[in-house]
DNA sequence: TTATTCGGAAATTAAAAACA
DNA sequence: GTTTTTAATTTCCGAATAAT
C-alpha cells in the first residue's frame, strides 16, 4: 500500500487543531502549509491469524531444504518436465494480485523496476504471451523467494499448497517459469519483459545459494539490456511512460553485475583461493 | 522560557476465529 | 449469521531535547 503522509502535525505528531476549514493552529503558528496528503495503510491483521503455527512450520520445512532431508525439491537435480504446457491455474488473479500488491508495498520502493500500468496490461496480456506469462510467474516466485511475501492461504493458488512453505511455493512458481521459457526462444529478440524475467530469476537463484546460477542470469539480463540498448538516453525518448523504471532496471542489473563481479574475483579468484 | 522532536501508550480499525 | 479476539495502523500525550 502506497503510503503518502505529507500532513505536518502527522509528521509532527502533535494534534491537529483544525477549525472548519481554515488552516491547522499549529501549521499556521508554523508558517507551514496545512495539506493533508495521507493515503491511510488498511488497518487490521493481514494473512492468517495462525500465525505462530504457520511460521513454525515455515521454518521446519525450511530447514529440511537447507539439510537435503526433503529431496523432492531438488531443484538442480530433478529433471524438468520434458513439456512446455503451462499449469493449470497456476496464476490465478487472486494470487497474482496479491502479489503485485506486496511488489508495490514492499518491493517497489526499493526497486522500482515495472510501472504500475505496465503491470497491470502485463497481467491482461499473460494469457495470450508466454514471455508475459513467464515474467509474471517469475516476479511472483522472485517476490516469495527473495522479498519473503507469504501469501494468505485463501490466495494460494492450489490448494496442497497451504500445506508448504513459502519458499516451496516460490520453488514451483520459478520452476514453472524457467520450464515454459525453455520452450520458446527470445534470444533474437529480447524485451523489457525478458529482462525482468532473468533478473527476477537471477534473484532467486541467489537467495537459494545458487550463486553461479544467479550470476548467469545475470549475465544474461545485462547482455540482454545491452542488446535493448538500455544504456543508451535515446531508447526512453520515444516511450516515456515507464522510462524511469527502465533506467532503474538498467542501473540496477549495471551495479548487481559490478558488485557481483567484484565478489568473485575476492572470493573465488586462485589466489583468494590459496589464500584460504 | 519557549519551541520542537519523537518514544510509545492509547485509541481506532479491520480481519480472522469463535460461537450460536 | 453475530460476537469476540487479535493484530494492525493512527493519534497525539508528554518527556526529552534544542533553540532562543
Amino acid at each position: 500500500m502506497l503510503i503518502l503522509t505529507n500532513h505536518s502535525c502527522h509528521r509532527r505528531k502533535v494534534k491537529c487543531i483544525a477549525e472548519g476549514t481554515a488552516p491547522c493552529k499549529n501549521c499556521t503558528s508554523a508558517g507551514l502549509a496545512c495539506t493533508y496528503n495521507a493515503i491511510p495503510q488498511k488497518k487490521g491483521p493481514k494473512g492468517s491469524r495462525a500465525k505462530v503455527l504457520s511460521e513454525l512450520r515455515d521454518t521446519q520445512r525450511n530447514a529440511e531444504l537447507v539439510t537435503g532431508s526433503s529431496n523432492d525439491l531438488d531443484f538442480d537435480r530433478r529433471p524438468l518436465s520434458t513439456t512446455f504446457a503451462r499449469s493449470e491455474g497456476l496464476l490465478p488473479s487472486a494470487f497474482v494480485e496479491s502479489c503485485i500488491d506486496y511488489f508495490f508495498t514492499h518491493v517497489y520502493p526499493l526497486e522500482p523496476v515495472l510501472h504500475p500500468q505496465r503491470l497491470q496490461e502485463a497481467v491482461v496480456a499473460m494469457d495470450r504471451s508466454t514471455g508475459v506469462y513467464c515474467m509474471i510467474a517469475a516476479l511472483c516466485a522472485y517476490l516469495i523467494i527473495r522479498a519473503k511475501y507469504k501469501p494468505q492461504v485463501s490466495v494460494l493458488p492450489r490448494r496442497e499448497m497451504a500445506h508448504m512453505s513459502s519458499i516451496e511455493i516460490g520453488l514451483v512458481l520459478l520452476e514453472e517459469s524457467v520450464r515454459i521459457r525453455q520452450g520458446y526462444d527470445d534470444r533474437e529478440s529480447p524485451t523489457h519483459t525478458s529482462v525482468l524475467t532473468v533478473w527476477f530469476y537471477s534473484g532467486c537463484f541467489r537467495e537459494l545459494g545458487r550463486e553461479n546460477t544467479a550470476w548467469t542470469y545475470l549475465r544474461d539480463a545485462t547482455t540482454q539490456a545491452q542488446l535493448l540498448y538500455m544504456h543508451h538516453e535515446e531508447t526512453y525518448e520515444h516511450d516515456v511512460l515507464d522510462s524511469p523504471q527502465k533506467r532503474v532496471l538498467y542501473w540496477l542489473l549495471f551495479i548487481s553485475e559490478r558488485y557481483h563481479r567484484a565478489t568473485l574475483e575476492i572470493t573465488r579468484s586462485p589466489k583468494a583461493l590459496t589464500n584460504r
